[in-house]
RNA sequence: GGGCGAUUAGCUCAGUUGGUUCAGAGCACUUGGUUUACACCCAAGGGGUCAUAGGUUCGAAUCCUAUAUCGCCCA
């Protein structure tokens, strides 16, 4: 068979998805094999895919070929989320670019612009996984918004009113001017910032020039001031107690009031509150009773309430009011300040703390258990160091504001009766007509009820995920449920630990009284070289498709592993995938050499059973390895063994030692065994790399029509022979040294040469070494080889004669330094023995160790000495 | 400000309960190479006081304490 010259990933890859999806063959259904399930983080309909995803889908991926390719029944389950915001915001934008304005549009016209939004983009991000090789149920691919899994929402929402943990309330939320809606803690990300710190003072009440200073970030909200507040104990107000000071320009009069939260030493240590919007000052408002003046706007301008600067943005009064209150003489000083402003990680606006009516979930008791699941490693997570801040958080964890001011998303079932403040909450609104009737007495219809116009948080629905993508929710006892549930692992990022991780596991623990995985793997953040995160106003992350173009996508695959210790950032360098374009490569040209011998049935040379029976050996105990690096989810070590396994011990040992000469046929023998181990080793990379290994896997061997590498089971049933692997080790010690040797002076291959051999050397590979490094002979003798070169290798001593070939004392400097070192070596031995705290006190085994440490190099040393003297 | 984690070769990282020649891997670097699978390759080589200072121990990259720097989370 002719082999093209060069591989093509693009056409191969394209080639293989598509026979692996038209067999069907990543579709799972249950069955009697142990499951295997992975369920994917959903990325939001609103995204294209980035270096992160590569990443994180990749592990997945491997780890779901390697659960099939072990046998396991494996099943990825695929989906998106609806991520109110961003879709929202998507839309919004979308009509705007139309001309249309949302606010001149019914909720029912706005979903159906938001529904067609999502029909047309939703898909973008999982068909650009399939380019990646990602091997998900497609059948499964689930939208958070689909039916049956907004069912489940409503129904847990139900449950929770029901068991007394959600309440409706008002409450300091962080409001996003731009987006209009209330976002959860989780959502804020604060930055810190260069800013300015004002200082202005304000008269008090019933003097001509007596002021208390205060010293704010914001002045603009002292329009909606309702007091200043000092420490108790700080000396230097004592004289403003019980009076009232003027708030400068609306000249609203307020009291000063003492509380010990007013911290001495910042600013003044006087503090100006303004309860509607900050939180701490809704807490001082609220214990001393004070007014709440909201001067905001939902879209972040002055309302009515603040008198002055009425629909200016919150920004520009800031700007404004500076010299406003310089000409009324209130402005004393402003101090550059450095402090931390809270941003909506959606839109990316200042957040605003705003007083609003919201839904909030009780957390605390949801999460004591779900703490204890991981504390107590029912789930693990890989690195275990994520477990101190899950802690942390689960610790101290607060009340869960899950509504949001937003129409697309899943509506609250929350139904108003008559337009009044009482509700009923229901799954639907057949089941509200119900209660409601129940509820009032009366006989309630549906245009009586009006549900609430707010959706939920996103992750309220995200956090059912592994349960609801099975409808485990809806009917809790249906055979996938059972069969996939709890899900082994778990691929993510830490940034989502807390918002939706730990969110699963509450809900997984309160609805299947069962953890939703078993395993944890936190993924790193994928940067630049200079450590930058990728994003795309920076402009510094590759387009991922572009990536794959270039260097296919086992290339791209490969190199996304190689770097990625478990919660270690990848630092993304087009290094990565070139290199592992480069290993795609060098397996393509493994394969060109195989199928270039002419097969015939010779009998077996000698060197090539030996070869066969190592390799052997060599593969298995690499598999278990493999498979122990996969227990401890260090998937990138485990990359690596298959890596050097391949490059080294499979290509530039084994393949060399078997190779028949130029020309020259191949025993059948030697050619089937070595299909066979080829095969084996394609099955142990191909999670990583499954395209190519699918395309040889066809090659090597004809293969019947739906038969494919992916769905092959690997033969783990073998015992090792460790002996027959370190015998090769000394094997290839001498192979080195040889080859050194002839470079060193220069002795072309083609020139046969001669090994002699003084003391006990395990003859068992010299054929490999004769043939590797083409020797006339191997001699026993039993002293010191005049005129020649040598090597030591586990004390037994090696010459090859040269005739006029040698520098003598090139040589001699040579063999000094080996003994001064190993001489220096035996001294550190000798120190430790000496000391007898040492020999008293260390294990026996250590002792032992040393001692023999100690024979070793007395016997080398001796040896060198010998052969110094040879050459003098 | 509080908590957690990190600091090992030029870079990215391993290093399991302290004990083999334990200071390691990959990349990068240097040198050599037309041995017909492969230069997207092969072979060899250089390179680290394990952040710093103390301590525990027969023995410390590993355990303890302080310091410095960085990162993350929370306020």
């Amino acid at each position: 068979m002719e082999i093209p010259a060069k591989y093509n990933p693009n056409e191969t890859e394209n080639k293989w998805y598509k026979y692996w999806m038209e067999k069907d063959l990543f579709h799972s259904t249950p069955d009697e094999r142990e499951p295997y399930c992975i369920v994917i983080p959903p990325p939001n309909v609103t995204g294209v895919l980035h270096m992160g995803h590569m990443l994180n889908n990749t592990i997945q991926d491997v780890l779901v070929r390697r659960a099939r390719i072990d046998g396991k029944n494996a099943c990825w389950v695929p989906g998106t989320d609806h991520a109110s915001i961003a879709t929202e915001a998507k839309v919004v934008n979308k009509l705007r670019e139309e001309g249309i304005d949302k606010n001149d549009l019914s909720r029912d016209e706005f979903l159906k612009h938001a529904w067609e939004w999502k029909e047309k983009h939703g898909g973008i991000i999982l068909e650009q996984l399939k380019r990646l090789g990602a091997s998900c149920d497609w059948d499964r691919t689930a939208f958070t918004m689909d039916e049956t899994l907004s069912k489940s929402v409503a129904k847990v929402f139900v449950d929770l009113f029901n068991k007394g943990l959600i309440y409706k309330g008002v409450r300091m939320v962080n409001w996003d001017p731009a987006a209009t809606t209330a976002v959860s803690d989780e959502e804020v990300i604060h930055k810190e910032e260069q800013s300015k710190l004002y200082y202005l003072r304000y008269l008090v009440e019933g003097t001509d020039n007596e002021y208390i200073t205060i010293a704010t970030t914001r002045p603009e909200t002292i329009l909606g001031d309702s007091a200043v507040c000092v420490n108790p104990n700080d000396e230097r107000f004592k004289n403003f107690k019980g009076k009232k000071c003027i708030v400068p320009l609306v000249n609203r009069s307020i009291p000063i009031i003492e509380d010990e939260y007013v911290d001495m030493e910042f600013g003044t240590g006087a503090l100006k509150i303004t309860p509607a919007h900050d939180v701490h000052d809704y807490e001082i408002g609220y214990k001393h009773n004070l007014e709440t003046i909201d001067i905001f706007n939902d879209n972040g301008t002055i309302s009515e309430a603040g008198q002055l600067f009425v629909g200016m943005d919150r920004f520009d009064v800031r700007e404004a009011i500076i010299p406003e209150l310089e000409k009324s003489g209130n402005l004393v000083k402003i101090e550059d300040y450095v402090n931390k402003v809270g941003y909506s990680e959606r839109t990316n606006v200042v957040i605003e703390p705003k007083l609003s009516m919201q839904w909030f979930l009780k957390m605390e008791e949801l999460a004591k258990p779900a703490l204890d699941a991981v504390m107590s490693d029912n789930i693990q997570l890989h690195p275990a160091k994520f477990k101190n801040t899950y802690k942390h958080w689960m610790e101290n964890v607060k009340d869960w504001c899950i509504s949001r001011q937003l129409w697309w998303g899943h509506r609250i079932p929350v139904f108003y009766i008559n337009n009044t403040n009482e509700f009923v909450v229901a799954e639907n609104i057949e089941e509200a007509i119900v209660l409601a009737s129940e509820k009032t007495g009366q006989k309630i219809k549906a245009e009586n009820l009006s549900q609430d116009e707010d959706v939920l948080d996103t992750w309220f629905s995200s956090w059912l995920w592994p349960m609801s993508v099975f409808d485990g929710i809806n009917k809790p006892d249906n055979e996938e449920i059972k069969y996939y549930y709890p899900t082994n692992d778990l691929v993510s990022g830490p940034d989502i630990l807390f918002f939706w991780i730990a969110r699963m596991v509450i809900a997984g623990l309160e609805y299947k009284q069962d953890i939703p995985f078993k395993n944890v793997y936190l993924t790193g953040i994928v940067r630049d070289a200079q450590r930058r995160k990728m994003s795309k106003s920076l402009g510094n992350s590759p387009d991922p498709l572009d990536l794959i173009a270039k260097y296919g996508a086992d290339g791209v695959r490969v190199g996304m592993l190689l770097c990625s210790p478990a919660g270690g950032d990848l630092l993304f360098d087009e290094g990565l995938p070139e290199q592992g374009r480069n290993f795609t490569t060098k397996i393509w040209n493994t394969l060109k050499l195989v199928k270039s011998w002419n097969i015939e049935d010779i009998e077996q040379p000698l060197y090539a059973k030996l070869a066969c029976d190592w390799f052997e050996n060599k593969l298995n105990k690499t598999i278990q390895l493999v498979d122990e690096q996969f227990n401890q989810y260090r998937i990138s070590e485990a990359l690596m063994s298959i890596y050097t396994l391949f490059r080294d011990d499979f290509s530039s040992w084994f393949l060399e030692s078997i190779k028949p000469a130029y020309q020259q046929p191949i025993d059948s023998t030697t050619y089937n065994k070595t299909i066979s181990l080829f095969e084996k080793l394609l099955q142990v990379l191909h999670p990583f790399m499954p395209f190519i290994t699918e395309e040889i896997w066809h090659t090597i061997k004809d293969r019947k029509e739906d038969e494919s590498i992916m769905i092959s089971t690997i033969n783990k049933n073998f015992t090792v022979n460790n002996d027959i692997i370190e015998d090769f080790e000394i094997c290839k010690d001498i192979v080195s040294n040889i080859r050194n040797i002839r470079k060193q002076k220069n002795i072309a291959f083609k020139e046969a040469i001669e090994l002699h051999i003084k003391g006990d050397h395990n003859s068992q590979f010299d054929s490999i070494i004769k043939k590797l490094t083409n020797l006339k002979t191997i001699a026993s003798i039993d002293s010191e080889l005049k005129a020649s070169l040598s090597f030591i290798v586990k004390n037994i001593e090696y010459y090859i004669p040269l005739e006029d070939n040698i520098n003598v004392e090139e040589e001699i400097k040579k063999l000094e330094e080996e003994l001064k070192y190993t001489e220096g070596f035996l001294n550190s031995v000798m120190k430790k023995l000496s000391n007898e705290r040492f020999v008293n006190n260390a294990p026996e085994k250590v002792v032992a160790i040393e001692n023999a440490k100690k024979d070793d190099a007395t016997n080398k040393i001796a040896k060198l000495k010998e052969q110094i003297e040879n050459l003098k």
